[in-house]
DNA sequence: CATTTAATTTAGACAAAACGAAAAATAAAT
DNA sequence: ATTTATTTTTCGTTTTGTCTAAATTAAATG
């Protein structure tokens, strides 16, 4: 398994590929920052190896080999994150660039360890969940900030855009996961909320909250 | 700088190409299991790169910027063999393998904050020196234990020899970094020692001897 | 010094991964 | 039902790293 075929499984994988949904050779190549061309090749090497089904013109979908081995890359990465923000004192807009080297290392006792090491944690620093070692993804049941309805509260507990400027942002606003969060208004003229954050309140623009997750409280 | 280059420069380095001498094809190819025609055409590219003197048909040694480069990768595999016995508990015959990934990890903080965490190790966890970060290397006062005078003592300190068999039978035999050693006889027929370990008397053939580094007690 | 031997380089080929241009297939519009 | 537009594939080429076989150079031998 070469690297580039990991971080196509994983493309396909976050592209919604997992469900036996067929991911065009665009989506993949826009997502991968690559071309089409190079996609429709390694979209025939994968189907040689059974990770995926492809159909000329149609697409491509994971089969439950890719499923398993995207998602060991993926568990790899998020675990990866959490040693560099726990460990190391990265912020967690530094831990991607680097975790994505980082996934690609081969060695099954190197990442069960730190597993152990970092007591088997459920979520990355952005808030996305590590798949277990046999596979399995422990959901959550949370909403984006944007679709809760008035005075309901919650905590936030991921971020959608992980972007680097989306992140520093967050920083920079006092926005941090765990926050317990109050939506106090919406403003209908463009869909801004007034909320109540850790006892501060404060106005959020629709495009900051259609990208937080909140777990509503029970 | 690709994996290879990092690899080849490594390679060069411990042949001795650090000191300006000249390291001939034929002993790289034998080193990196590759072959001469490889050697060469790598020889060329890191020439033009200026990594390394490259004179044909007489072989490289590295330029001072091919020994910085090559001692940033050194740094980094001792440091991640390091983590991966103190934090990890691999054993010292499991490291390496690991570590030769490792060290391709392209993040300056990250090996920085490694360096760190384990409080800025001397010695990785088979006795070699690790260079710091401008490059410098701390040489010890050692010496074979083949070549230890009778009666005198001192520490073992490191191993010639890392091979995984060597490293499993010393483990077998309770020969550990740190031990205290009292020559006791020297054997004229096959020249093999009776030693003081830690208290334990016990005979050790050439073949150990001489692949046993040993600080000698002032 | 001529000849043999060994080491080294060159040349040609291959595999992996990527790209652009152009052809082919599919989808959308008229 | 055609035409047009878009998507996808095919084909030829590039880069990096490797290999085998042939040619060249250096070293050793007599
Ligand atoms: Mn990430
Ligand atoms: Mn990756
Ligand atoms: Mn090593
Ligand atoms: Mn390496």
């Amino acid at each position: 398994m070469t690297r580039s075929e990991e971080n196509y499984l994983k493309a396909i994988f976050h592209l919604g590929g997992g469900d036996s949904k067929s991911i065009t050779t665009n989506a993949i190549a826009e997502q991968m920052e690559t071309k089409p061309s190079s996609v429709t090749d390694m979209a025939k090497k994968l189907s040689e190896k059974g990770l995926v089904d492809y159909v000329r013109y149609q697409g491509v979908s994971l089969t439950e080999a890719g499923v398993q081995t995207a998602l060991s890359i993926i568990r790899k990465h998020r675990l990866w994150e959490v040693f560099l923000v726990k460990k190391l004192d990265f912020t967690w807009d530094e831990v991607h660039e680097v975790a994505e080297q980082l996934e690609h290392i081969k060695s099954e006792k190197l990442i069960d360890k730190i597993d152990e090491l970092l007591d088997f944690p459920k979520y990355d620093p952005h808030g996305d969940p590590i798949p277990t070692k046999d596979g399995k993804f422990q959901e959550r049941d949370e909403k984006l900030l944007s679709e809760m309805p008035i005075n309901s509260k919650g905590v936030c507990v991921g971020v959608k855009d992980s972007s680097v400027p989306f992140l520093k942002f967050l920083d920079k606003n006092n926005i941090a996961l765990g926050n317990t969060i109050q939506i106090l208004d919406k403003e209908d003229f463009d869909n801004s909320l007034r909320i109540r954050m850790e006892g501060n309140e404060m106005r959020i623009s629709h495009q900051i909250a259609s990208n937080l997750f909140v777990k509503k409280n029970s």
